[in-house]
DNA sequence: CGTCTGCTTGATCAGGGTCAACTCAGGTGG
DNA sequence: CCACCTGAGTTGACCCTGATCAAGCAGACG
């Protein structure tokens, strides 16, 4: 909403507002205004692209929120991630020159777009959108990492809860409130997005409303004890048996009827 | 061994052979014998990288087989893939300037290295080469997107089997036989990767040649039913309950003992 | 030749998926 | 305005997949 100019009835953004939303260190030497990026508007429920369809343009969120998703070959849904502000979307066209995932609006959404062509031309001139992009592209490499690591190693439990906590850090990170926000998504969508069914999803934050490390109201999300959320992890302890890869947990563990809850 | 030639006792490769690795189609105008990128060998077991460790190079595999890893906050190892020959590594270095996995090789190894800065430089002059860049990393995206997808919605038996199918086609791009081939990782490699137990892998593979859709013996694997293999998938075979997203099975399915394939 | 690591196989158990019933909020149309 | 419908969410009962624990085996190596 603050980004961006009316000009012949649309939304454009210059250079340095880009860079600004991505969190990129924009010399000030780029704050040219002759060189504007256009902004399209999404209503909830909108398609910003399929999978398979030509790709020619990367986007930036501005505002709202989205997920992407993949398909598989029986028609079922995968949420891969739920892109907000300052997010980037489309990358995974770059490699075959069309996309390989599909985006949706969850809410109204504000992007700016990116043709490529332009913006690798750009890169090329101004090296801060250069390693701005090589930047974007490998933080969100890091990002699905350890999306697979968590996958990969840890309890419902854990996955629900790092994920709010995701979720507040993302929130405060935007100015909003990071100990209460609204979800944006379906329960459906976050056990999709977690490996989980929706019923695990539902009953995990059912059970951290009861023991108090948060509050629950359909969408609406009160964090309470947010190292709590920090800290937890899966339920058997996972006590290193055989080769302790570092020597540590070797005391009991005497976390008496902790069997959510898992100090560090 | 084919890439690469001596040079004051060292392997160099031009950009040509850098391009042909990453299955780049390089325009010959690059085939520049001044512009040389520098081999170093690794013996297996040693690190290539570590986490955290200063990032300011990229690696190209000319030969060999590694592993990267994250170790989470308790020492476990998980592992985030094999590279072997045209794979890149290090590319999630670039955002922190820290890599944020580490880097192992299996076997021993002969890598390409590629400093980023002059990567970079030079990609501003063979514009082949920045697309070669964008595409990699687009590349390791799209891949890692399907290994969410994979890790949160297929069966045990399923992951096996797309390891095995992907492993053979991996094989087979590199000139080995598809059919028959060795395993560079142990089962616990494997399942850390899969978001199984080293057991589970072992008696899936077990249960494979049982039903003779493959050999196994020790690390050497033969691939018996391709096809049977790659369309294997989650046991229940999740008939579409409510809604279908694609009206299909309907038919009793009279698949008449296969609870363990699933035809599609 | 003993030890170690990787692998296999068996027995057991529980985390979380599946199925089902019910509630609740919002939208629609009579 | 209210009856109705639909989709989201909650909760319970049950059971299966895959983790855990345990034992035994084979090849590599000092």
């Amino acid at each position: 909403m603050e980004a961006g100019r009316q000009r012949q009835g649309r939304l454009w953004s210059n250079l340095k507002e880009v860079c600004d939303l991505l969190h990129i260190p924009a010399a000030n030497s780029i704050a040219n205004e002759e060189l504007l990026f256009q902004h399209v508007q999404f209503k909830t429920g909108q398609r910003i692209h399929t999978i398979g369809q030509p790709f020619d343009t990367l986007y930036i969120v501005n505002s709202g929120f989205l997920k992407t998703v993949l398909i598989d070959e029986y028609g079922n849904e995968q949420v891969l991630s739920f892109p907000m502000k300052g997010d980037m979307l489309g990358v995974d066209g770059i490699h075959t020159r069309h996309y390989s995932s599909e985006a949706v609006a969850l809410s109204d959404c504000d992007l700016i777009l990116l043709p490529f062509k332009k913006l690798t031309a750009l890169g090329r001139i101004h090296l801060e959108l250069e390693n701005m992009m090589y930047g974007v592209m490998s933080r969100e490499l890091v990002r699905e990492q350890a999306m697979i690591g968590m996958l990969g190693a840890l309890s419902a439990e854990a996955r629900v809860a790092r994920f709010l906590v995701a979720l507040a850090e993302r929130f405060a990170q935007m100015g909003y409130s990071s100990k209460l926000f609204n979800l944006r998504m379906t329960r459906h969508e976050i056990g999709s997005y977690l490996g989980l069914t929706l019923e695990t999803v539902s009953r995990t934050l059912s059970a951290f409303n009861e023991i108090g490390l948060i509050s629950v109201d359909q969408r609406t999300i009160g964090i309470k004890d947010s190292e709590a959320l920090k800290t937890l992890r899966r339920l058997p302890p996972s006590r290193t048996r055989g080769k302790p890869a570092t020597g540590k947990s070797k005391g009991g563990d005497t976390v008496p009827s902790g069997q959510l809850l898992a100090a560090l």
